[in-house]
Formats: C-alpha cells, structure tokens, sequence
DNA sequence: TATTAAATGCAATTTATTTGCAAATACTTG
DNA sequence: CAAGTATTTGCAAATAAATTGCATTTAATA
C-alpha cells in the first residue's frame, strides 16, 4: 500500500480521508505489528484525543481494514488488515513480543474443524493465538 | 470430581479450603461452561465479595484448577480445568451462547505449527475461539 | 486451644472503553 | 469555489473490568 493511497481506501469504504485516520493507518502500517492504543496514542505524530482513537479503531475494525485481536493482556492490539494474508500471533509471555505466524495445513484443520463444529450452523471467523518463550526470553 | 474432593484438591494445591472456594468450584462443576465473573457472583448461593471472587479465581486459574478465557466480550470467562479434557470454544456471535469443542487432528496441527514457530523456543499454550452462529440464531 | 499465615471484605484506585454533545471540518453540489 | 450538510473530532463525564492496601477473620497445624 502506498502512502497517497489511503485517501482513496478511506473514501472507498465510505469514510472522509481525514489527516487522523490517514496518519493513524500509516503509523499501522510503519509498525507492522499489533499495537495497543495506548502505543498508538504515543507513537502517533499527530495527537489525537484518545476517543476519536478508539472510534476511529473499531470504524476501520469493522471495515475490515484493521483486525483486532486480544494477546492476553487486558487490552485490545490492533494492526493493519489490508495487504496482510492471514495469520495468527506468537506472543512471548514474558516480554509481551508479538510475532505473526501463519501455518497453511493449520488452516486447514481449523476449517475442517469448523465444519464438525457439531450444533453451529455457520462459522464466520475464528482468533488463535499462541503463547510461550521468545529467543530472547527462553 | 466428587463433591468432597474439592476440599483435598484445594489443600493440595496449596490453597486453604475456604468455604467460599469450595462453592466456587462446586458451581463451576455445576455449570459447566465458562462463566464472566459477574455471572459467578449471581449463581453463587454464598454471596462473596467481588475482589475476593477476582483473587480466587486469579489464585485458581495459575494452580490451573481453573481455566481463562476471552470470548470476545470485553471480559474474562472461567470454568473448571481440571476433569475436563483440552478443549476450545465456539461462541455465536448474535446470542453470545459457548459450546466446547475439540478435535484431535486440529490439536495436531497446533502442535505441528507450534513447532515450526519460527523464533519462539517454546510454545506452553494456546487459546482458540470459533466464532458463528449457532442453531437458534441463524 | 493458641498460633499464624492465608483468605476475606471494604474502600478506594487504576485501567480500558464508551456516551453525549457542541464545535470543527471534509466532501458534495450549485 | 462558496455554502450546506453529514461526518468527525475533542472535551467532559460516565461506565465497566480489574487491582491494591489494609484491617479483620478464619482454616490449618502444633
């Protein structure tokens, strides 16, 4: 994605390209891992009020445009949806470390896995994360 | 799990066998599915103090005696951990209804992905959620 | 039964997130 | 390109989830 071109995604799902949300998706994409919104509050350039944040986090959520997920810290982690193929979190439970990881076969399993899901008629979505001992950590 | 045993389970565990931690478990058993804590706090007959519940459930939850999970909803569930086999949940998305499910070829695949995790040197657990609709609400 | 460390309850605090509303601003259309 | 309008923003305040400190109670054990 390159950097004009977040005007044109905002606009296309129906939101107005403004200076926040367009800072705050490249700051997303810049870091390119998930981040808290306390982080994101601290990292953005340009300050935002911590509510227009949060609103403008679950908007892009719900667009699809950002993916949230819970690390098992009391706290939401957002990062960029778009352009990314889908995966799965590592998180070291020692130093907090995310990284992504994606496994194909896992995929896999997991849809088969759905399909059995005895009395539920639709699987929309699932969140898998894994948690151990970073490199470092270990 | 017998009724009584908990008392055993509790003293070996390093825990005092307090009246109000033996209700706790025995509704766990009762219930048997993830509960939020202010679900807890309504079904027990021995009404307890909200800290005291987060402390017995924090203290029981690292003894894993209990089991943590995040559904999705801004909050915590527990259930019983320990006679109930590795399990995950589906939870429907329209009326927030859990189901456990398990599958052992995807807990091989976990495994396997666990693995080739890249950096991380071990991996000690996992959570993972299905979300959909259930029967009633499709 | 006395001792003592663990568990409890209360008050208050912290952290995460949400709501209401008025002011500011991006996009449209003339 | 100026005016109108609906969206977005910021501020103040509220709500929700979880935690901390401390004094009191209580289960275990000697």
């Amino acid at each position: 994605m390159q950097k004009g071109e977040y005007k044109t995604l905002l606009q296309k799902a129906g939101f107005r390209a403004t200076p926040g949300k367009i800072a705050l998706l490249e700051l997303l994409q810049k870091e390119d891992k998930p981040l808290t919104v306390a982080e994101i509050q601290k990292k953005l350039k340009r300050k935002q009020d911590t509510v227009t944040l949060y609103r403008s986090l679950e908007a892009l959520t719900e667009a699809n445009i950002l993916m949230r997920s819970e690390l098992g810290h009391g706290h939401a982690h957002y990062e960029l949806s778009i352009g990314k193929k889908h995966h799965h979190h590592l998180v070291c439970t020692n130093c907090e470390k995310v990284e992504d990881f994606s496994d194909p076969s896992l995929e896999t399993a997991l849809t088969k896995a759905a399909k059995n899901a005895s009395s539920f008629k639709s699987i929309n979505s699932h969140s898998l994360e894994l948690f151990g001992l970073c490199a470092r950590c270990s």
